[in-house]
DNA sequence: ACAGTTTCCCGTAAATGC
DNA sequence: TGCATTTACGGGAAACTG
């Protein structure tokens, strides 16, 4: 009878943090006759959740209001609550939120709402709650928090299994390639090609990649850490996608990072070409970073593959990409310093691909002579620069519809003014 | 009876912000006769203040303590107040705080203690009060709040006129310059020499800083644009002493910023000296930035005189200025770029003075290319770098103690943990 | 000691008030 | 409308807490 159908939240729906405030709505489907008095809702926040185990929050502030005609569309009644802010619940006694089975980001929560009419002498309830819900405390929480959002909508379509994380199921490879895609496009503005894929799907599973009915854990995708690194798969995925938002975007659109490319990949790729032709790859050691590698051919013939140190938010907030781009150099002792950038690959030239991008600002504040930042790489002539060992190449990737994540994903809370992320 | 002393605050005393924890503590002068119960104190904030005016704030959180033996000490009676936190007063009736005459910064406001105890039958009430408190609600207001509290303890000795600011008294320049140099010391480890205040006495007065009986206004020194630019006075040497705190530590302490000198004087300086020698001076045109100029001798026997561009916080955080010093080169056409800057003003080698500052982190991330950035100026061929207008030179200045200022200033309010600022 | 989690609060941006 | 002031909250860091 009722349904919780709110605007969709501009980044990340179903996702809370504590002390900060949010939205949300709810419309009544059916048109009751002659209702003459307000009707008013009540929305509670973990009603019925036993206590133990997880922990428990409650709305802070007003969390009752009478339903209205909706301004705009067919006369139906609806009440946005606005300002919704969520607090834990202390427990005097020793009982515990969070027991150490579950990580605050795997814990679901919801928020109900309530409504109670007399119509024609017969008394009647209305409740309704929302999709599974992530409280979190920090910002810090928000990716360990969407990794939950995704799995669950992604794997279920129980409209309430708080439990999920208990026991969670496994992706198979086919369904979750899917999801990181949508994610490209939805923050990103540009989804993953199937050679990203493949390359992603390597990293995640080995060889197993190559069939794309191989299943993926919840621990595999977001809790383990990558061999050897400290953050899981999805940590440096999503890592990946605020550097995008953040200070990628125009290039990221324009497909010119190939972003998601194992090194051995990238020397085939680079080794037939004309000298300075360079890609554009994330770095799988640090988070966050980008880098590119240029081909150099020396004067015995060999051919050498030479990688920037990769650049981070704080690099790339100081100077934006594009700009290091047009402006890179390399200083080998003494001599005139050269841009070893010329053609991205496979074979547009710089300038071509980069120059709507440039950030050319002269800066005339008159009696000063401007000046910039240029990032440059300095080579001692004993420097060596030893090829590094890298992962296997694989196989495609299965595309599809994503109907039904969209369908889910678009549902429902909604936090003031964009909150999390940009 | 009874005292309020407390714990200096480390930066900034007697400005709470609200919303943000401060810690408070009384002390007992009198050692009281067999107190053989426990002796409450309370706290007040804006007690007796009369309505309107003047905003009102109240102490959200408990505001009531039992005096105990100071632990360390001559077991006098003390207490301390944690975590107490300000919240504005809201009026429902049409009465406003804050009526046009005074803005907020010098609105004073005060913290009062109460304590009442029977003893051999007569009753005793306690109270005390702090000096005037500054509250503010954005950092943003942190300097004009700072500016009020220097001018009040300046310039009177009254322990609770908060009507100070109704009509303030104006200092001498002798009193100021002491307490601006004051600043630099507190805040940023070295004071000012006489020429630098020289240049601020005759930025701030014009001609008249000749007299060190000359008298500044409360408006000129924080109130006031300075002709032609959107800040005050206060506000421009505020975002210098906070550059130099998050920035330029080192290189201030080791007195290599000449910082306070006008553009004539700069030239005077530099005219006669050895070609590359350099100069490090604060922008007068907008807040927070530094720069340098150097001397450079033409073919033709003309002296020519370039400054850089201002490095902001921004850019500053992105290299050290030690680093950028280092790096700095002027790319003329296709030439082989140069470093310009050779001699710190007179005569000392550029690696002599900030060898030790500089911070050379050949990061070893072996795949890659190690890079950085370097602050580069473009010359164009065609460019012309014309010698820009300057400001009068002047006179000297009155040193002092200043004992009054500190003491004052070293009482009381002290906010949580390093509240403001670094 | 330590890792997961929360709190604290600056600093920027946006909202609000006058 | 513009300016002064407050609120909001991301993000880094410290504090907490088992």
């Amino acid at each position: 009878e009722k349904q919780p159908c709110m605007p969709t939240h501009p980044q990340k729906p179903l996702i809370i943090k504590t002390g900060v405030q949010f939205t949300t709505k709810v419309r009544l489907l059916v048109k009751l006759p002659e209702v003459d008095y307000q009707l008013k809702v009540k929305t509670t926040f973990d009603k019925d959740l036993p206590p133990g185990r997880v922990r428990q929050f409650f709305i802070l502030t007003n969390n009752t209001k009478v339903m209205d005609i909706e301004d705009y569309s067919n006369g139906c009644l609806s009440v946005e609550f606005r300002h919704l802010q969520l607090k834990e619940k202390k427990y005097i006694n020793g009982t515990k939120g969070n027991e150490g089975l579950l990580s605050v980001t795997e814990e679901l929560h919801s928020l109900s709402f309530e409504a109670c009419f007399t119509v024609q002498g017969l008394t009647i309830d209305l409740e309704t709650c929302s999709l599974p819900l992530v409280v979190i405390s920090n910002v810090s929480q928000l990716p360990g928090g969407w990794a939950s959002v995704m799995w669950y909508n992604l794997l279920t379509d129980e409209p309430r299994n708080l439990a999920f994380f208990g026991n969670p199921p496994r992706a198979t490879w086919s369904q979750l390639s899917e999801v990181l895609s949508w994610q490209f496009s939805t923050f990103a503005g540009q989804g993953l090609n199937k050679e990203q894929l493949t390359m992603l799907g390597e990293k995640l599973l080995g060889q197993h990649a190559s069939c794309s009915d191989y299943q993926v854990s919840w621990s595999k995708f977001s809790k383990e850490n990558i061999a050897g690194k400290p953050f899981s798969f999805w940590m440096w995925l999503d890592s990946i996608l605020e550097l995008i938002k953040k200070h990628l975007q125009p290039v990221w659109n324009e497909n010119y990072i190939m972003g998601f490319v194992s090194k051995e990949m990238e020397r085939t790729l680079l080794k037939d070409r004309e000298p300075g032709t360079f890609l554009l790859r994330f770095s799988e050691s640090h988070l966050g970073g980008i880098t590119f590698t240029w081909v150099e051919h020396k004067d015995n013939g060999d051919v050498k593959f030479n990688s920037v140190e990769p650049y981070t938010k704080n690099r790339l907030s100081a100077l934006p990409f594009a700009d290091i781009i047009r402006d890179y150099k390399v200083i080998s002792d003494g001599v005139v310093p050269e841009n070893p950038l010329k053609f991205l690959y496979p074979d547009i030239p710089k300038d071509e691909a980069f120059g709507r991008l440039y950030n050319s600002q002269p800066s005339k504040v008159h009696p000063y002579i401007p000046s910039t930042l240029i990032p440059i790489s300095e080579l001692r002539s004993n420097s060596t620069s030893t090829p590094p060992s890298c992962q296997s190449p694989e196989p495609p990737m299965t595309p599809g519809e994503f109907d039904m994540l969209s369908e889910h994903l678009c549902f429902d809370i909604d936090t003031m003014s964009s909150p999390y992320s940009d």
